[in-house]
DNA sequence: CACCAGGGTGGTT
DNA sequence: AACCACCATGGT
């Protein structure tokens, strides 16, 4: 089996490093991540701006705030009455707990679990939140992911989202690995060649199925 | 014009 | 359990 962190290696040397969060707040971080459900990050990031604007970005604030100021907030980021409503959700959700404080005071698991909890907050977003937030060591798992994965193995067999936590863990368990590497996953699925079977033209071609190419055979 | 973007939910087979 | 429509704006 091909070793997650070689993957990584040769993405970061075609894509170069991500960067990501580009947030330093906490709760930033996870409006973000609510945000960029179905969305491209640049309609994210004035979203986030006119939020701090008008002061919405604190928890207890966000939590009393009327859905339609925060729906003129955020509606370039598409969904957006839908989004408002998930953003008073995890809102309650924190306050409830104590704040972000005391919620990173509870183990990775609890904290998942109660993440899902919350209406409009499904694995992924859950999963980035731990990681990019709260710095958790956890395998972001999106269709990016799946899709590299199923072309890493011989017979391009379908993996059970376990599994490819497990694979990719068994290289890369640390934060910083795991922050890089969803970043650099998404690099690579948004480009062309991450649509391609085989990935034809970029760094991961070497690795897909049997090691070699359908254009190599 | 069609298609995609750092998903999740609720309903239907 | 596997699909499906829906949410909705902004960029290519």
């Amino acid at each position: 089996m091909i070793r997650f962190d070689q993957v990584q290696d040769a993405l970061l040397g075609e894509f170069g490093p991500q960067h990501w969060w580009p947030a330093d707040d906490v709760f930033e971080i996870i409006v973000g991540a609510l945000l960029v459900q179905r969305t491209a990050w640049r309609n994210v990031e004035a979203a986030i701006a006119h939020l701090k604007t008008a002061g919405l970005l604190d928890p207890d604030v966000l939590r009393r705030t009327g859905v339609e100021a925060i729906e003129q907030c955020i509606k370039s980021t598409g969904f957006f009455r839908t989004k408002a409503g998930r953003l008073k959700n995890l809102a309650a959700c924190i306050v409830k707990h104590g704040g972000t404080e005391s919620l990173a005071s509870l183990s990775t698991p609890e904290m998942r679990s109660l993440l899902l909890q919350v209406d409009g907050v499904g694995p992924e977003t859950a999963d980035a939140i731990l990681l990019y937030a709260f710095n958790r060591p956890v395998v972001v798992i999106d269709e990016y992911l799946r899709r590299l994965a199923r072309r890493l193995t011989p017979d391009r067999a379908t993996i059970p989202d376990n599994r490819i936590r497990a694979w990719v863990a068994g290289t890369i368990d640390d934060v910083v690995g795991l922050n890089e590497l969803h970043a650099l996953v998404i690099a690579h699925g948004k480009k062309s060649c991450g649509r391609v079977p085989d990935c034809p033209q970029c760094a991961i071609r070497s690795m897909c199925g049997t090691g070699r190419t359908a254009l190599e055979a």
